[in-house]
DNA sequence: CAAGCTTGCTCAATCGATGAAGCAAGAATT
DNA sequence: AATTCTTGCTTCATCGATTGAGCAAGCTTG
């Protein structure tokens, strides 16, 4: 062991000094290829000793800038708060790692300017490939992108100019709504419109939703009012907010609704409780998302589970297979089995 | 712009020839220190206008060999299943692109191997102070990180060989289990023991904090039952089993429970709810941890909030001051204001 | 035993950005 | 007019790892 406090950190030509042998036949056998150049087992194996006992570690900027390929993947993300994004990023690292890429992910909070800076960051970085999750300009992405040779993907949200891994949004829109209809028929007796609350109306899967559940309506024949349309962005205070100024109406709040995502299923639970609506089974719920409590807050919460193992896979898929032309892969959710209420 | 298909990245080089000028002058224009190189603003307007058109992107990998710090950040964190986790990585990011850092970050699913292995990738990208974050073997690292010439800290668990950043998890749980033996009292009508669920025993937070549940309980003069205490590990389904087989115990289960994360408690209101005793106020639980659906369970559940801008405030005043001396900072916890049942 | 082959290495160029040192032309000073 | 100073650049070595080319010694083969 190197008991001096070394200032500099150990390379290859101090290892090469330590072994009497050269730089070059170190850095092969630290590599793996030494069979391929021909280096004798007997110096792989002192070699390998020495670099041990020095603690050594590869400088992979150096090995990096030397090689054609970064093998460093890089994927954006909007928030860390909640089960799909967190999923998302665990099983990338997980399935990245697997195929001997190393992963970098950034977190934006869904702010375009910082989008577009870790973008660029990532491409110093020279990534080989982007993911840009949930992005709030994925084509500006996929420029910047094109613009430095470097393949990108886009994942939750789709764009024009790259290949979109996205949820069956009006599918599971669809579905999920046509449950909460059924459980507000069972349980109040009659079928009424429901409330649809939370997200961007300017986002693609926001409006896909918001489509299937038109159509869910439309299925059973009832009538969806515009003014139950809120598209007031994912915040838990700005679902509060439209519930509280939405209470103003003219006409009586529905008692069934779709949440659009986990987040503002918070802020409408906040403002259920504060409305002193808990645990009256009058309102029927369902909700864009999945996050275990949900199941557990008791008022029978109808969930669409997005199926991120499913959309991960497309998207390790489409890697390999070098697609780059912009089609838009839907996977579909899951739905897990009905709430009791 | 450039529109031919380009298989190799805009350099400096190319800039320079473009501008008619030498790579150096570039990059003195590009990295701000034209100025002190006495590079003419006519030229670095122009250089700089040329690198806009071609949409150049620094190799950073060439960059930081020839430079001596990296600012590169890494941070090891076990999980993104949960809000504590997740916010500190939100935040962490946040902190340090604010102090002109490059984070990087990486689960590690509570894999002691893999916790090894993320260490050693970071080192080899030249992190300049390494952040193991619940890290199962924290000393590990640190020796890593020392044979490398490199700072590492402890978050949340802490090491012998290295500062340490945590909650104070003795005072914590020893307000929580105050408040929950006081509901208790209000609710049920008596002061009875409670039951200690979730954790490892084996980790110095879940150790501390039952001291801190062995001490609120001496300090009102219950005693506490060792077949209460059941360190059974995080998971939801560890918790879940270890009710069951606790159920079967000679001892009725007590009605109050002190449940040591929002990962057990999971498992815990599934038993909760597979016995039948939901929405039974009988039973009074409190959380070490915080998410905002457990507010709205409706249990009257207490939660302890770990301070995460607090410790993480902590965090870079340690890494600011090279401070390297193995001291454990202890961030008191915030216990929100008591629940209603 | 000369020519060719194999084995086991070393040499040196290279990746792209950086910055100390140097140089030429003009401005200022003596 | 000769000297020094300033301005605005360029040249070149360097960071550490990689890899094609090359070379010397030993081994085969005809």
């Amino acid at each position: 062991m190197n008991h001096v406090k070394q200032t500099k950190r150990t390379t290859i030509y101090d290892l090469a000094a330590l072994a009497g042998t050269s730089a070059s036949a170190v850095s092969a056998v630290l590599n793996g290829n030494w069979k391929k150049r021909r280096i004798s087992s007997q110096l792989a194996e002192k070699i390998m000793r020495i670099a041990e006992e020095q603690g050594y570690a590869l400088n992979m900027q150096a090995s990096l800038l030397r090689r054609e390929k970064s093998h460093i993947i890089g994927m954006i993300v909007p928030k860390y708060d909640n089960r799909y994004f967190g999923s998302i990023v665990e099983l990338f690292e997980d399935m990245a790692r697997a195929r001997g890429l190393f992963p970098i992910i950034t977190c934006t909070r869904r702010d375009p300017e910082l989008e577009v800076e870790a973008a660029r960051t990532m491409l110093s970085y020279q990534v080989e490939c982007l993911i840009a999750t949930g992005a709030t300009d994925p084509d500006r992405i996929t420029e910047m992108c094109a613009a430095a040779g470097v393949r990108s993907l886009n994942l939750d949200l789709p764009g024009a100019l790259a290949p979109s891994v996205i949820s069956d949004n009006f599918a599971g829109a669809r579905e999920l709504t046509r449950r909460i209809l059924k459980n507000s028929e069972q349980r109040l007796g009659k079928m009424e419109p429901l409330l649809f609350i939370g997200g961007r109306g300017s986002d693609h899967n926001t409006a896909e939703r918001i489509r299937g559940f038109r159509a869910a309506h439309a299925d059973l024949g009832v009538a969806v009012h515009e003014e139950n349309i809120l598209a007031c962005g994912y915040a838990p205070e700005k679902a509060e907010k439209a519930l509280d100024e939405r209470a103003l109406g003219a006409n009586a709040l529905p008692k069934g609704m779709f949440i659009n995502s986990t987040i503002s299923l918070e802020g409408v639970m906040r403002w259920i409780r504060r409305s002193g609506h808990l645990d009256d089974r009058s309102l029927v719920l369902g909700c864009f998302d999945w996050d275990p409590f949900v199941t557990l807050l008791g008022n029978g919460i109808e969930m669409v589970r997005q199926d991120v193992p499913g959309m991960l896979n497309k998207v390790f898929e489409l890697i390999e297979s070098g697609a780059n032309k912009p089609i838009v892969i839907q996977v579909p959710p899951l739905i897990p089995e009905a709430q009791d209420a």
